[in-house]
DNA sequence: GTATTCCCTACTAATCCGATAGGATAAATA
DNA sequence: TATTTATCCTATCGGATTAGTAGGGAATAC
């Protein structure tokens, strides 16, 4: 599942690639037009500014802005930051691996075999999607 | 995530698959062997019974045997049964949906159109994934 | 009739998620 | 410089979910 922080994340940085010259946009804009909780949009944009992906500007007429062109901006990257591995278990993730306790060999694994695989298609998708991509739909 | 209640019903499931002449087996035998605990796994292939992929028999030299050919379950109905929706959004589940709140208008929605992608990935492998494929590697 | 095995419901501890609170800090403007 | 506006940051909280536990009931084999 998809966690609604992550999700709100991208509703956020798509709102943000949408403006023009990269004005920047204050958190009660976006929260307002996406109907997201302010407070709970401003813990989830100050991680993608720590992450390098926002810049914020204080004060009058201020507000986050984007760091980096949408084209750059890929998907594994954001749901790496926000919502954690992309597998569905730990076992065959490969940023957060964890050997699982009950399994004493992951290649005779047949939850392993089937889970790599999902893994890697999924992977294939928000490898080969930006936020410009998501854009152009 | 994939829950472990899923993973040790995969993982059970594979066990039955593996006997021959479909024998039952005592679910004590199946919790030592995959390091389950007794009492969850019990619950799991309860509900896997009760949703008409094992039978069961009592008392001495009774157990759970499949009732379905290995060929025939395909991971769709297991993963449905005990995680439950396949999608990572509840708004682009087939079988489990449900409309965003925050969302007016899901088609203009950048997230929606991403997580139908991964879904119909996900779900082209656990559609074409039976319990025999997974027995072959 | 006794041992064995599954059946069933309820409970619990721990964790996580979504959201909230409230003050600190920095920038713009008058 | 004072005030307003906005982000920064840490801590907290209620509710839901997950993984696992408890304990007795019911059927079957011997």
């Amino acid at each position: 599942m998809l966690s609604k922080k992550t999700k709100y994340g991208i509703k956020a940085l798509t709102y943000l690639a949408r403006q023009e010259d990269n004005t920047p946009v204050r958190i009660a804009t976006i929260s307002e037009s996406e109907n997201i909780s302010l407070k709970f949009l401003e813990n989830i944009l100050l991680t993608l500014r720590k992450n390098g992906f926002l810049g914020a500007k204080k004060g009058q007429s201020g507000g986050y802005y984007l760091l980096r062109t949408a084209e750059d901006i890929k998907m594994t990257e954001v749901m790496r930051i926000l919502e954690g591995p992309i597998a569905m278990v730990p076992c065959v993730s490969l940023n957060f691996y964890e050997k699982c306790n009950d399994c004493p060999d992951e290649d005779k694994c047949t939850v392993h075999s089937l889970m790599i695989k999902v893994r890697d298609n999924t992977l294939d998708i928000f490898r080969n999607t930006s936020l410009a991509d998501l854009l152009k739909q």
